[in-house]
DNA sequence: ATATGTGCAAAATGTTTGCTGTACG
DNA sequence: CGTACAGCAAACATTTTGCACATAT
């Protein structure tokens, strides 16, 4: 079956391949912000003919045609999401790695005011808030290693 | 003379080296917001006794001091500047990969507001407008390589 | 059929680190 | 003086690339 990414892929003329069809599905079914290194491991679940550089490749592509937009909340890899043109933001929990994700219509607005004032037409935008829970002591970061990748499952879109 | 990042580490108690001092000179005197290698290529100029692996270590000091804020607009390469605490933004010119530097007292208030609402304390916040000048076609990017660290000179801060 | 994509391993980046000698406080 | 820092080069982590082969259109 075809997923969605594919789809827009399709359309947009690219030749698919096992492997970027493979690639489209798991970027299609992630509902979190997964990086290179956990595409690769999820496609490659999903068949194994499928090499990290495929990945690399891929998603360098998707993002040049506007398919998916890299993101980087500190920790030295890129991370990637499908765009979506009802922007939204991110809030990072510095204690967790967890992200959040959040709509607001007025900031939206603010940024375009701000883009045309300064003479610019605005492509896209970044904005995130690197917060802690309330009421929480400033506490040492529990896990390591992954803790960006496996804190931002599960959680709502 | 002691410049003023200097001044604030010798207030935060850090030990100051020779390194240490030209390295919070350049800092004091960038205008824009350099790289380690463009840091790095200051600092030698003014005293050839200095590694990049201090540089390095330097940076990664100051920061966790917040003294500097690191930042990363894309290319590969993180960027530094002297913390503010009266907070200002980014708009990235996508073409030319110039940063003009901006603020919004609105932005920020909205960005408490949202944060209080998930229930997070705002920490640091990021806000980047990757923008083209208006009345500009989709143009190819002129120069590459270190586009974004000489676009960012002279700008106003 | 032909242009484009892929795998593999090597290279290129950007950044960190171990070790030994040096210098600040 | 002792502890923390600096230089150097090697180690690392991530991303890119050259080349020969495979595949979609």
């Amino acid at each position: 079956m075809e997923s969605r990414i594919e789809r827009i892929c399709v359309e947009k003329g690219l030749k698919m391949t096992g492997q970027r069809r493979v690639i489209a599905r798991v970027l299609s079914e992630a509902i979190d912000h997964p990086d290179v290194e956990e595409l690769y491991r999820r496609a490659a679940a999903l068949d194994r003919r499928i090499s990290i550089a495929t990945v690399y490749r891929t998603v360098r592509l998707l993002e040049e045609r506007g398919i998916l937009e890299r993101r980087d909340f500190g920790g030295g890899r890129a991370r990637y999401e499908p765009t979506e043109h009802g922007r939204h933001y991110h809030l990072i929990d510095i204690d967790t790695g967890r992200v959040i994700e959040f709509e607001d219509r007025e900031q939206e607005r603010l940024m375009e005011q701000i883009a045309a004032r300064l003479g610019f037409e605005p492509v896209s935008t970044r904005l995130e808030i690197y917060g802690r829970r309330r009421g929480t002591r400033a506490a040492p970061r529990p896990a390591a290693q992954d803790e960006e990748t496996q804190a931002a499952e599960g959680l709502p879109r």
